[in-house]
DNA sequence: CATGAATGAGGATTCATTCAT
DNA sequence: CATGAATGAATCCTCATTCAT
């Protein structure tokens, strides 16, 4: 799903680039995006070197993290889109499914420096574009089907999704997963098409959530 | 609101103290919790000296200034739970209101290592305690009101409330708070004592959200 | 000679500044502008940090030799204007004493980086400026003299001083000392008022070498 | 000019080394001898690798475009002193011309690593010595024609050349070429036989000037 | 007791050189 | 043989922490 960068790499060098990104991902997520890049490179078996002659910053590195983890992010949704029998069903899916993607955007939400860098990328404004292009469909069907409530729109189900993702502080008893997947619960039940009292301001488009 | 550690400072000693904390609660939400101690000086209006001698180490100002958010959530549950006519409007106010401990809690999110520091101060461990002694209360009752569904608990409330104190990632247009309202208003409504579908597992309590 | 930046320092950072500079100085000389700060710092005997701390990166150093060295220089002509009975002996002294004065400017011949870094400076121009009224002065008194041909200009004169502060490529078994006296004393000669070669083009003043 | 090394080589890779010599002075030129190895084969249009085939290391290819330099110092001298009609136009033709020279040895001058590379090459003390031998014959004819004062020696010549090498250091509204002419005018009427003040020492010799 | 200087370890980054393709 | 990737040592620079003033 990725593009151009590593159009045309020898063979060995794209081994390379993916073990880097996968390892960083996984460095990232464990200890933050200040971890030495020396410990990335430690862990995708490379040398700084080659790390840096890949990403010529951590900048770049944290890019690549995020465009792969859209990547992921974007297929899971078109797949739910695609392969559920309702748009209920997909949102109920993309909703609980992105348990499987809680591990990936966590990145950006780590330091503000990170947050910066991929605020910055023009390739974040794309994924979004896109991911609100699916969220958007999913909406109107399902609340064509009216199992949705009319005064939620993808800017909601955009929210609700990306509060999923958070990782929840401590090492608890009882896993981030099972704690999640209740509170999405509470929000499928709260989401159905019932007296249920009105929300604030009114259904949040993908445009309300356009930056800026 | 804070405790012993200060009890008996010289009138200019606590203000200096207060100024430092207060500094780096701004500072840290600004730049994450790595920010040059000096930073943190500089806009104490202090030296890095004096920083210093009142907090021996980073980790040290990190847990001071949990701890002093900490209180601010506590009196604030407290209130609600004091203040309002019944349980179910202690727990909307406690999820609505909780936009103004938003500010607070954050910084246990940012990197891991401040993650880890504030999980190892026995402060938290009291002060979650305390908070889930409230949230228990108003759970019982709020069931006992027959508004609050019977298959959440205080956990699972408590999980609620933090996911409310996420930074959402960008500068939208809409601010935070509204979206945050709105999510809040479907989970509020998915709270409610319905017909809605079941939730996974048991009730979380306040157990299950110990640490480890 | 210098003025400001050392202005209000404690005793002791300043004796630190001052041996840092003189370090510097030296080492640039034995190694050229592209020595390892550390090695500057283990010549001041003072820690990289405090190296840092006064000079935030390595252009600042250079600067500062620099400017140091331009107070010599111009200590120097200053002297030799107002001690010598009159221009053609302050003239003679200011080419022949520049001896004294080789081991300095050189820094700024090193590298292009060095060049750059040195010209970009504002004292630069300061100092220019003031060591052309000086040797303007002494041309045009020395020309009344009857002794400096009437075809040259401060700027031939400041060019023939630029080039005394050549150092020789190897070590010779003639130190370059006493080579570059040879030399001198062949350019004085020729800087006679006498029937030789008229000069091409117009005599150089300062402004001929005002940069760009 | 240039000797066996590149005796038998293919034509191409005979291309291919010069092309590195060329790009390699034209880069120290600009940017001293430190560029990176790598900004030299790119303006070669070579890979790195080809480089290394051809210049083991830096230390070589800094040697290889010296070597090149005297090549080209020599043949001039060597015209010089062949085709003007007598020893003095030979001698005024050499330091005038050796403007066309400037651009060259200036290398040596930069860095102290090149200063040593360069003067530890056997083909520099072979080249020294040819153009001493150029200089020393030029010297005696032109005391014999009278026209050069008597107590000058070739290493005195050879000095003034060296000087006539230099950069200048900035950008000047007069170009270097016109200033240095000036310079080298002053300093062919110093040389002239002449009543002129004597010079200090004894004439230099070539032996003088040998290394050590 | 406050201050800001000094220290030095640690992490980022570059680039000479080697080596697989 | 040419190429460009990989490596890692060397150097820059920052910042937590200590300590003299």
């Amino acid at each position: 799903m990725e593009a151009e960068p590593e159009t045309r790499l020898r063979a060995d060098a794209r081994r390379n680039r993916e073990q880097i990104v996968a390892a960083a991902k996984q460095v990232f997520l464990e200890s933050g995006p200040d971890v030495p890049m020396e410990e990335i490179a430690r862990r995708a078996e490379v040398g700084v070197g080659t790390l840096y002659r890949r990403f010529p910053d951590r900048g770049e590195l944290i890019r690549a993290v995020a465009r792969d983890n859209f990547a992921t992010v974007l297929a899971e949704a078109t797949a739910a889109a695609t392969e559920e029998p309702n748009a209920w069903a997909a949102i109920v899916r993309l909703l609980s499914r992105s348990r499987e993607l809680r591990l990936s955007l966590r990145l950006a939400l780590m330091s503000p420096m990170a947050r910066a860098i991929v605020s910055g990328d023009p390739k974040t404004v794309e994924f979004r574009a896109e991911m609100m292009r699916v969220l958007d469909l999913l909406v109107t069907k399902a609340q064509a089907e009216g199992v949705l409530r009319k005064d939620v729109g993808s800017g909601d189900l955009a929210v609700m999704c990306r509060l999923t993702l958070e990782r929840l502080p401590l090492d608890l008893e009882v896993s981030d997963d099972v704690i999640l997947d209740r509170v999405i619960g509470v929000m499928l039940d709260g989401l159905r098409a019932q007296p249920g009292s009105p929300l604030p301001g009114r259904p949040l488009t993908s445009d309300d959530l356009s930056a800026r």
